[in-house]
DNA sequence: GCATGATCATGC
DNA sequence: GCATGATCATGC
């Protein structure tokens, strides 16, 4: 029964579900696969060799979906094991290239990308380090039907937020953070692979549809596992993220920390309890970031303190690094670069008045694409050459030390400082440091600066001038 | 006043 | 015990 493309719906579900527990090499060995190329299976990816050995379908690059007339996309695509037993998504799922000259013509439900996605017939395989890719297995299968799906309303959002900025002749301004669930990836070899747009001059960089990593994240703990007891802030409620999030922030608009600490309960003098407010706001036990929601469109929540005078005192941190982990990364694909360029950040503004701080109002925002370019690019390399030289501490006065890491007033974006519980919460340096001898260091973090991140609030600034 | 090193309370 | 979000403390 070797129909290629011409399989119907009820085939591919069959044949899906028979290549459970199987790598491409089982499939080989198997005789009920007779395809021409069988005995040259090098090339290509492991989801070209199950379109090939599986499905007998040869790869292309048809603006039609795989299977015709079925109209179902085949995607195969990697999960992983994090080193705390969770179940991620390895990758952000790549759909379609934008063709900027033509998909804003279309509505939604009669674009390029509903005609090619609309139904996907997903394959996940565990993907493990140092194995040969054909002997990754194909675990779980799940046929992905858009117009059934619970989040095909963001899903539509985010598609028109896109289109929108091609219509506004921004095409070379899209980030693939500016959305929550479906992206705009960047593809191509580098930054000079750009195409044209239909409303500017200016090249737009080529980009194509994708699920964020973050939101297949979540469909792989959904159908994978891995699950059950993460929190979700839409209880009983229809309402999409945004009108509840506009809902919480306008219940609590104008309230003081003080009257917020009253409410919910808190005596505390820890140091991030506007953070423990704002979770109390949206009545989650544990952490707003770490939520159903929040994680699968990538946003991360900070507080921010503006003062009196509309300085902001603060630079804003990042979970401690590990200098081993830093050396054994480059900055095409350091964990830094990555979540700066897939993560939007939702800043809880609160304003001082008198002996207090008053919570204003939300701003979502992510990092433009030229600064991290440009002045993160920076600091991260000479972060990584700091530690992979050794050359951390400058000197030391008055029993600190002074090191070489970037510093504030050298970088007008970034900075690395110290993050732990003192001087004392050390880590291990891959290369022992060569004035102190130190084999382990002060953990450090990536900082944003305050002064890059206040441009930002302007319009919480000026406001109450 | 600002930049930098250091530190705190919490929750799991 | 440790990671985290965040603010404190001090010397120039």
């Amino acid at each position: 029964m070797k129909k290629g493309r011409l399989y119907n719906r009820q085939e591919i579900e069959i044949i899906s579900k028979s290549a459970i527990g199987k790598s491409i090499n089982d499939i080989l060995d198997e005789e009920v696969i007779t395809i021409e190329d069988k005995n040259n299976p090098n090339k290509g990816g492991l989801g070209q060799m199950v379109e090939q050995f599986l499905f007998g379908i040869q790869t292309n690059s048809d603006s039609e979906p795989d299977f015709m007339p079925a109209g179902i996309e085949l995607k195969v695509t990697p999960y992983k094991k994090l080193k705390d037993g969770k179940l991620s998504a390895k990758e952000r799922l790549v759909l379609n290239i934008i063709d900027y000259m033509s998909e804003y013509k279309n509505e939604f439900k009669s674009s390029h990308f509903w005609f090619k996605n609309n139904t996907i017939q997903l394959l996940w395989y565990l993907w493990e380090p140092n194995k040969d890719t054909k002997d990754l297995k194909i675990t779980h299968e799940k046929l992905l039907e858009l117009v059934k799906n619970e989040d095909l309303k963001q899903i539509e959002e985010d598609w028109e937020f896109i289109i929108n900025k091609i219509k506004e002749g921004k095409a070379h301004e899209i980030s693939e953070a500016d959305t929550m669930y479906l992206g705009a990836c960047s593809k191509g070899a580098n930054a000079s692979s750009v195409r044209e747009q239909p409303f500017s001059e200016i090249p737009a960089m080529q980009r194509a549809f994708c699920f964020k990593n973050s939101y297949m994240t979540q469909l792989v703990r959904k159908y994978i596992g891995d699950y059950s007891d993460v929190e979700k802030i839409l209880k009983g409620t229809t309402d999409s993220f945004n009108e509840f999030v506009n809902s919480v922030i306008n219940k609590y608009k104008g309230k003081s920390q003080k009257e917020l600490m009253k409410e919910f309960n808190i005596d505390s003098s820890a140091k991030n309890v506007n953070s423990m407010l704002v979770s109390r706001m949206f009545n989650v036990k544990s952490k707003l970031g770490e939520t159903e929601e929040f994680q699968k469109a990538n946003i991360i929540p900070k507080t921010i303190r503006i003062e009196e005078n509309g300085r902001i005192k603060e630079s804003i941190s990042f979970p401690a690094f590990k200098f081993t982990e830093i050396v054994n990364q480059d900055w095409e694909t350091c964990d830094l670069r990555e979540e700066l360029e897939t993560t939007k950040y939702m800043f809880f503004v609160f304003k001082k008045e008198k002996d207090d701080y008053i919570f204003k109002g939300i701003k979502l925002w992510n990092m433009p694409e030229m600064d991290i370019e440009t002045s993160v690019m920076e600091m991260w390399k000479k972060t990584y050459n700091t530690i992979k030289s050794g050359n951390i501490v400058r000197y030391i006065k008055d029993g600190k030390r002074k090191t070489n890491f970037v510093g504030m007033s050298e970088n007008e974006v970034c900075h690395v400082r110290p993050h732990g519980r003192d001087a004392k919460d050390t880590i291990k340096l891959p290369v022992a440091d060569k004035l102190t001898g130190a084999t382990e260091y002060t953990k450090q973090c990536f900082w944003i600066n305050n002064n890059y991140i206040k441009n930002i609030f302007q319009e919480y600034i000026k406001k109450s001038e």
